[in-house]
DNA sequence: AACGTACACTTAT
DNA sequence: ATAAGTGTACGTT
């Protein structure tokens, strides 16, 4: 199976994807781009038109990834909802440093949805740009 | 309100 | 094997 690169718009940010048919193994965000191909789903997410937790797999959350077991608590989250690191981190027998850690290293943001963890007194932190995150929390919140 | 420490885990030396 | 870093949280000053 070969590996597909695309890239869609969110917002006034450029979606890096490279997938196969089955999974994502990277996202990345860029502030240009040329439209390519990307999973219809996550397309419609970043259209805002998709209004649920994308249910494409991701590499993140294979087995043998380092985080597996923080990214599917990630996932679990339902849209339009934030978890606190700490949240997570008591969902997983972990702390929340290790969520940081987890977070940082996310190599599918959207995906695994990230950006609905927040620091438990406002935004929290989010790469490359909190902006993004912002963006992703407003959509998503909005009706 | 600010500071220091503890939490679990990864990556680099 | 050891040390330091990480998008934190909590208790104490």
């Amino acid at each position: 199976m070969a590996l597909i690169s695309g890239a869609c718009r969110f917002n006034l940010w450029w979606v890096h994807v490279d997938w196969s048919d089955t999974s994502v193994h990277r996202v990345s965000f860029s502030k240009s781009g040329e439209e390519g191909p990307v999973p219809p789903a996550l397309r419609a997410y970043c259209a805002g038109t998709l209004r649920e937790t994308l249910a494409l797999k991701s590499v993140a959350t294979e087995d043998t990834a380092p985080y597996a077991v923080v990214y599917r608590a990630v996932c679990r989250i339902p849209y339009g909802k934030t978890a606190t690191y700490g949240d997570i981190a008591m969902e997983c027998n972990t702390s929340p440093r290790a969520i940081g850690m987890a977070m940082s290293r996310n190599p599918t943001p959207l995906v695994v949805p990230c950006h609905r963890v927040v620091a438990k007194n406002g935004l929290g932190g989010y790469t490359p740009d909190v902006s993004i995150k912002h963006a992703l929390i407003t959509m998503e919140q909005k009706d």
